[in-house]
DNA sequence: CAAGATTGAACGTTCAATCTTG
DNA sequence: CAAGATTGAACGTTCAATCTTG
């Protein structure tokens, strides 16, 4: 195997980039139109929702979202701003907090899944047939596995 | 057809969105450990070296990379202060300009596809078996094809 | 010191306004 | 006015430093 990629890899990668592209951009959007948030709040505020009352702490959603730390603890800081998540110093961990969702917070789920769920709709499902997003999600999955996580750079960086 | 999605399709759309992001933050973050560019730089780099002498016109390379007007121009800005590409004034359309790769901009790209190409073996072509890029290809396609290009917004903002 | 989290400053992106030429 | 392109100001992201508690 070559250390450069095949014709068949690149297409493929430059699919990849652009069917995400292109539809990240329609999503965003669709949300801007209806004066609703980027679709990363929609994200978080999908995990807190599952986490009920109990809530997460944040770096709990920084490793399911795949966000950095200071990444998270600004968009935190907007979502609180906003009213959509709470947070409380951590009972027993008082160097921590733990984030809830707040009854705005669902609502505003609500409000985003109306415009969110109908756009996938149209960008995945629509444009296959029967059985083809079970293909696509598995050879998907095939590339998310064989990617082992992104290193922590700290120390090279020091 | 319901509006709202199918968990197959959901699984899909979470997938495509977790494989793009997760094999972008690893090619830049392995740009970036060598002091070079984003990615975005190749992409320019990229059409401007087919282009050749001729170079390209902003508007021309704004449709190709699907990039908005204002955030061209100020990366070739950018580009330009690096010395990675030259604007000149187009002879016959005065209000527009073409942008050409230099020497230097030929240099920086070999360099960068020097990391990107093994990169992209490692992210697309190392996990999947034969055939299964060209499957990924046809089903992604189907997705870009099937998502009409994002309409122009401005009419309804103003 | 490590873990959890925040923040000032630098940088990049976006919106809306603006400029120049056709 | 339209097309091609830029830009000030607002906003979001990133780096590196910092703060607090375990």
């Amino acid at each position: 195997v070559s250390e450069f990629p095949s014709p068949a890899a690149i297409q493929a990668w430059a699919r990849l980039l652009r069917a995400s592209q292109r539809s990240l951009e329609i999503v965003e959007e669709r949300l801007k139109a209806r004066n609703l948030p980027p679709l990363v709040w929609y994200d978080v505020l999908h995990e807190l929702a599952q986490s009920g009352e109990e809530g997460l702490r944040p770096y709990e959603l920084e490793s399911r979202m795949l966000l950095k730390q200071y990444h998270l603890s600004r968009l935190l800081a907007r979502m609180d701003r906003a009213g959509a998540v709470e947070r409380v110093r951590h009972a027993r961990d008082r160097r921590g907090q733990v984030v809830r969702i707040t009854s705005r917070g669902r609502e505003l789920r609500r409000r985003m899944w109306a415009v969110y769920g109908p756009a996938i709709v149209r960008l995945v499902q629509a444009p296959l047939v029967e059985g083809e997003p079970e293909a696509l999600a598995r050879l998907l999955r095939k590339l998310i596995d064989g990617t082992p996580v992104a290193r922590d750079t700290r120390r090279a960086r020091r």
